[in-house]
DNA sequence: ACAAAGCCTTGATTTGGATCAAGGCGGCGC
DNA sequence: GCGCCGCCTTGATCCAAATCAAGGCTTTGT
């Protein structure tokens, strides 16, 4: 297996083709998006790494992938990977538990979308991002982090527009739970503040 | 494996509990809530024959199973199905491809309730729900279903009160799209028409 | 037959977030 | 250095959907 692999970097902004390859994310942030067919866009899901990327016997779906930031992936060609799913009922699982919490994390943004305020959906979406910048965090501790996204990411993934995303930013700032230090890169005296304020 | 099975039927209405079975539903439909703490409630997904349901070792989540309709299901204990998932890949690819097929639906879902107005959701929801009825359907045909679902439901599920979701009801029966045989029967001229008004 | 409870519809009013509008700031090319 | 461009912030106004309110229709129980 580790002979059919390929380790690669692709840069921020890169479209990922959905081809006949199987990706192993290691390092980066990936975004799913999907369209409406007037150009109205939602963000649909990302993948942090240690995430998968690419779908076994795959059936084409109208989400496009792109790297956020600097991305590097470890990939295999989806014929291996099919073939070793036939052989070793181990990776099916890995897999299946795998595409389930991503199908769990999608039905808490369902909830987000069609449930929070604006105010709640910017300190779920901090939260989130907060939890995946540091792996093995404490939730007293103070924590900063950059935001790989742009307000426009950010506001296609809430369901909102960047103007709102803005102001919602500002009013954390000026209540004190977050620092802007500047604009990619945000820090926290401590997650409780934000926990109380994402609604859930 | 058909020794280990059991045939049984649940009254709508019904809880299914996260318990240690897990079934395949053989008819009728069964929805997904997720709760905010105070209350606030969104659906976040609904199982129609033939989905499965239940988590193979599954990691509880805070997600409410019940049953809309009468529902028929095909059940097997966890330890049995699991037992097969360790013996047979075929098991495991088919629930693999399930929960893929679940998991791009739920990024639908979440593309609508993130940028669609509120009669492009119904629309939408009118949309899916006439072609999970009538499984061999033909675009230009007419058609008439059963909802399954309240109107509360129906909102929780969009996203919207109950007060929109009865006024864009209205609004296409007014405009001739459908017309409300009564409040739990709906009849359409074409699907045609819902697809000009569903936004995607 | 009637009362009570669910569920749904429709109308009036309010409001959260969108839209429209006007800069600010930082990086880059010339 | 200076002007331009992309990205972000802030303010003013508007509007789609929420909320508040009143009743209608159906079913259930007495």
């Amino acid at each position: 297996m580790a002979k059919a692999s390929s380790r690669h970097e692709v840069l921020a902004g890169t479209e990922l083709p959905d081809d006949e390859t199987y990706s192993n994310v290691l390092s980066g942030v990936v975004k799913l998006t999907r369209n409406l067919s007037d150009g109205r866009q939602q963000i649909v899901g990302f993948h942090f790494a240690p995430d998968f990327l690419g779908r076994p016997f795959g059936a084409k779906r109208p989400i496009r992938t792109e790297a956020l930031t600097k991305v590097a992936l470890c990939s295999f060609p989806k014929t291996i990977i099919e073939r070793m799913l036939n052989d070793s009922p181990k990776l099916g699982q890995n897999l299946l538990n795998h595409a389930l919490n991503k199908l769990d994390e999608a039905r808490d943004w369902m909830a987000a979308l069609g449930r929070k305020t604006a105010s709640e959906k910017v300190a779920g979406f901090l939260l989130m991002i907060a939890r995946n910048s540091d792996p093995a965090y404490h939730p007293a501790s103070s924590i900063s982090f950059d935001l790989p996204l742009t307000r426009a990411d950010i506001a296609d993934f809430l369901g909102l527009t960047i103007e709102t995303v803005s102001r919602e930013l500002s009013r954390l700032r000026s209540d004190g739970v977050i620092r802007i230090v500047n604009k990619r890169h945000i820090s926290l005296a401590s997650m409780a503040q934000l926990e109380e304020r994402c609604g859930d």
